[in-house]
DNA sequence: ATTTATGCAAATAGTTTGCACACGT
DNA sequence: ACGTGTGCAAACTATTTGCATAAAT
């Protein structure tokens, strides 16, 4: 049994070859940041046959089972919003997107971290999670 | 000439009705942050006849006139996102969204502010916009 | 053998757009 | 009168779902 095999039964989800390909092409993907429709194709172009709507219902799962995490960054130019997923990791941290590239950035800031704790405490909640997404541009120069 | 119907007219648009009377219903509202079909429905019920082709345009018009700003907050419960609209006040703040009530609560934070800007700056990125929204539930007790 | 997963096509939800007509200046 | 704006209905996009078939245990 290898490592993703093992990742799905953990996950509580039977290893069926659609969510063993999408979990490794995940893994072995240069990019970090995918589409539904970008695994989609990437995989279907390199001779996976996988329905878009398992794509779909594969990622929610995975969703679900914390193997990943769902992004949907609101690219500011208006049209309609597609989301992105990324592999969980152990770190937690938050992204910059470049508007002009698309290109995304993460990064973790302990203090931001810690800010938002305190101020969820003082308004008398607790935080279930949290999203910030700053939109940057390349600095001239 | 009125309030509103100046700022239309500084924002370069022509003063309609439609835009006119949801300018006054933003400004009216007792909600802050309404989706788009919030705001056609209630207009509509309190007799005012709008399309909702023209709410979508005319909130994009307002938005690209940085009269209001937009929201998708991703409710997280999957399911399509929908975007809200709240009027622009010289203030930024960020958001908190209640997962079990849908509450919207603002908040601002200099130091997460601070520490935004400085973030992107090493990386050599400008701040262009930015988004946090944390997902809170209420502490118990 | 049974249960769960998949693929396809059709359905959905929110939002956008084409076009004929109405409005604002 | 002229250029925009509006309403309606049809189009679109991303995503979900129903259903018959195919896998996995």
């Amino acid at each position: 049994m290898d490592k993703q095999d093992k990742d799905l039964k953990d996950a509580g989800l039977k290893v069926t070859q659609p969510r063993l390909t999408i979990l490794r092409f995940l893994e072995g993907a240069t990019q970090k940041h995918l589409t539904a429709d970008e695994i989609y194709r990437q995989l279907n172009e390199g001779g996976h046959e996988i329905g878009l709507a398992t794509v779909y219902r594969v990622l929610a799962q995975f969703e679900a089972a914390q193997l990943i995490h769902k992004h949907v960054f609101d690219d500011g130019s208006g049209r309609p919003a597609q989301a992105c997923y990324e592999l969980a990791v152990d770190d937690h941290h938050d992204h910059m997107v470049c508007v002009d590239t698309g290109e995304v950035i993460e990064f973790y800031d302990p203090q931001i971290e810690a800010r938002q704790e305190e101020i969820a405490r003082q308004h008398g909640y607790d935080i279930v999670d949290h999203a910030l997404v700053m939109y940057v541009r390349r600095k001239p120069h």
